[in-house]
DNA sequence: GCGTTCTTGTCCAAAAGAGAACAAGTGCTC
DNA sequence: GAGCACTTGTTCTCTTTTGGACAAGAACGC
């Protein structure tokens, strides 16, 4: 039986080489002075192949953030009235910016920051979203309950304010401290409508 | 204009990453113990693939030999009566042992140590023949003049002697000291012989 | 303005790689 | 020595990659 799609070979070793490549050449340069030749140069992949897989330089860029969020161990769910089990992503993702922000310095640029977070969010909502639906506690219905695609796109939308809001202060919180702020600007809400 | 034969970028990249496979799987394992899947796997090569460019192993590891003698850059004649201008592979080949060999050890084997010397014997033999017919003095015919074949492949199986000498005895000469071995062995020949 | 050069994104035919199946050989152990 | 697992090298079809051509759009100086 033939492998198919994103399993073959030759696709993955091609996003990878164009990740890398995007990677260090932000490492260098201001992200939006970064041309597609350059990635292609950098990466030894030719061009057409480029666009088989990514729209343009902002879609490779989003790319990686399936990288980061998709192999995120899917949380477990602890007995008990605790609710932050649901913000399991948190502190991971902070630490991942804080590992990798310091090489990237702020040469992403606001409009590469801007879409990246974007995207962030969009996907964080999708995710926290499916682990929500997967919840037993969520069979209860009741007239007043908060539909979870709400409550999903409220956690992930703050998430990335919080992060944004970190950022832009120069990271000057630890990653756990940060996680902790974000964690007491949510949990009161959380309780409230999921208990 | 299409590119052509081993031009192609695939091409390259195949090439580079089994030899590399190859390279680094001896670093940890003895030659005639790595089975041609390990190279597959560490290369993330498919097996059609490598069969399509290298006949076994062991034509995977002559094509090293290319790697080394092909970029080297052809000796430049200096005037003057002095032949030793053609023994100008000797340093850099001696020098690349020196440097790569403490890295292989002995894992590369007995067998595998006379495939590989076996074929550089036969690769510095057709270098040193082709340089010598673009030497002028070449031209000149004589009755009892030697052919240059002769003469590159007395150099060229002396110098693998020599190699061989050293790497037995193991390297305890510097590259510049083994070198000087080899040039007195073959200087006084070559200058009875080409004068 | 206007031409020149660079960039973007699309399309295509041809080449290379993937992977599975296969026969044949090797080596092992029971 | 029969069975089994593993290796080698070949062949096949299908998928991906390639590079060049192209149109359309910046960006630039003159």
């Amino acid at each position: 039986m033939r492998k198919i799609g994103t399993e073959d070979r030759r696709i993955q070793k091609t996003l990878s080489l164009l990740r890398e490549a995007l990677v260090s050449l932000i490492a260098e340069k201001r992200y939006d002075s970064i041309v597609v030749k350059e990635i292609l140069d950098r990466a030894n992949v030719g061009r057409s192949t480029f666009y088989t897989h990514f729209r343009d330089k902002d879609d490779l860029l989003i790319s990686g953030i399936q990288d980061l969020l998709g192999p995120m161990p899917s949380p477990t769910r602890t007995p008990g009235k605790s609710q932050d089990w649901i913000l399991w992503f948190s502190l991971p993702v902070f630490e991942h910016h804080y590992r990798h922000a310091h090489a990237w310095g702020d040469r992403i640029g606001p409009r590469g920051r801007a879409i990246l977070h974007e995207h962030l969010r969009r996907v964080l909502t999708e995710l926290i979203a499916e682990v929500m639906k997967k919840d037993f506690r969520m069979g209860r219905q009741s007239a007043r309950r908060i539909p979870p695609e709400v409550v999903s796109a409220y956690l992930a939308s703050t998430f990335v304010l919080v992060l944004n809001w970190w950022l832009d202060n120069g990271m000057r919180l630890q990653p756990g401290e940060i996680d902790d702020v974000f964690r007491r600007l949510t949990l009161p809400t959380l309780v409230a409508v999921r208990s």
